[in-house]
DNA sequence: TAGATTGTTAATCGATTAACAATC
DNA sequence: TAGATTGTTAATCGATTAACAATC
């Protein structure tokens, strides 16, 4: 398939969006897009968008602009959509099985082939027709599937001993949404980190920042 | 309060993460931190570190680095969680019960105050002691109560005609989990989001970067 | 005091924007 | 062909890193 090299974090972070927008655009039927009507729409600069498309390869044509349909399938493919990796989910709790029941894993890559949790209550219950699986029984899962990534949706002093185990397992892929930062144990590891509290704190920042008043320190 | 001007995203997107690193090292009873300590345990370089502090005030002691418990405490602050912005949760589907369970809204300088859908299966059921509103009511809730902010965790579709109703409500800081881009619509807001599928698609990206070989190509 | 470590300025590095020749 | 818009190089801008004087 596709080995890019040296592609900087920024560009990757805007591939979704652009992947986001081409879809809109085709569900409206708009067959071809310029740059400069991208960045009218997305908010990033025609140069940026076409420099960043340049990075993977010259999709667009001189005088026309670009296919909306060509450019979404590209970038698509880029993002490498067209795989099915196994994963796994760890952790049946509520943010869990949010994560397992409002993902279309399927659309992004991703199949989810196991849930496990160690809470007896949980064990044994269905979500998305995947039964909870004794975390204790992850090896032996392993044994006879191979998941390519794991899903941590578990308090944050679970996750590194739980990290540990699927290390040795080989499964170094993860999407975490624990509080813990993984990439300080491993430097072998793909983590993509969802931090909500980190993201919930910007928010504040933000909201303080723009809301409080100088004046208010004399009080 | 606080009002601190031009400070880059890069910088106010790392201070929850200071945030969480100095809470452990409080946790553990560590009362004395030097950047280089905290360098090689959070992997920034000691001198962005001391960079970043220094846009917000001069916290440490030279030849003695900075007391823990203090930095702790004015990077809470200067996050404004030392507030209590009120926020309303608008969907009640499995993402919106996870955020509003699974949030510890007070410690990150929030409170929740209501929780909408438009699912008469839903409105009337209780979350956190919470009971769901009929969306229809909003503007009836918004009379006697003035909510701060709200958390979008309904699909694509519907988030710009509730995004409007809000916006006229005077509601103007969100943040959002629809794969809807409110920045487009309104420039007099606060938007932080949470794309989960662009993350998932992230993730997708590096695993196909890492794995695929280039041999591939010729099968 | 001597050693350590900050706060801050200067140097480097990388990412974004502008410009324009190539070309459809 | 003329007009439009790309691909790509060069210029600018901003963020990170290095260095070091100030000082606890």
């Amino acid at each position: 398939m596709h080995k890019y090299k040296n592609i900087s974090d920024p560009v990757i972070r805007r591939l979704p969006r652009y992947y986001r927008f081409l879809g809109e655009l085709l569900d409206k039927g708009v067959t071809r897009v310029s740059s400069r009507q991208l960045s009218d729409k997305m908010g990033f600069t025609a140069s940026q968008i076409r420099q960043d498309l340049n990075c993977f390869g010259g999709f667009g044509q001189q005088g026309y602009g670009y296919s909306v349909e060509s450019l979404y399938q590209e970038i698509g493919h880029i993002l490498g959509l067209d795989h099915s990796y196994k994963a796994i989910l760890i952790g049946a709790g509520n943010l869990g099985k949010a994560v397992a029941t409002h993902m279309s894993f399927e659309k992004r890559g991703f199949r989810l082939i196991g849930i496990f949790d160690n809470d007896p209550a949980k064990i044994g219950t269905s979500i998305r027709d995947i039964t909870v699986t004794d975390l204790d029984d992850l090896e032996k899962f392993c044994e006879s599937n191979t998941a390519d990534a794991a899903i941590f949706c578990v308090p944050k002093t679970a996750t590194p001993r739980i990290a540990e185990r699927l290390h040795k397992l080989g499964i170094k892929n993860y999407w975490n949404f624990s509080h813990y930062d993984l990439s300080i144990d491993y430097d072998d590891i793909i983590v993509e980190n969802v931090h909500l509290n980190d993201s919930l704190m910007i928010l504040c920042y933000r909201i303080s920042d723009a809301n409080d008043n100088p004046d208010e320190e004399l009080q």
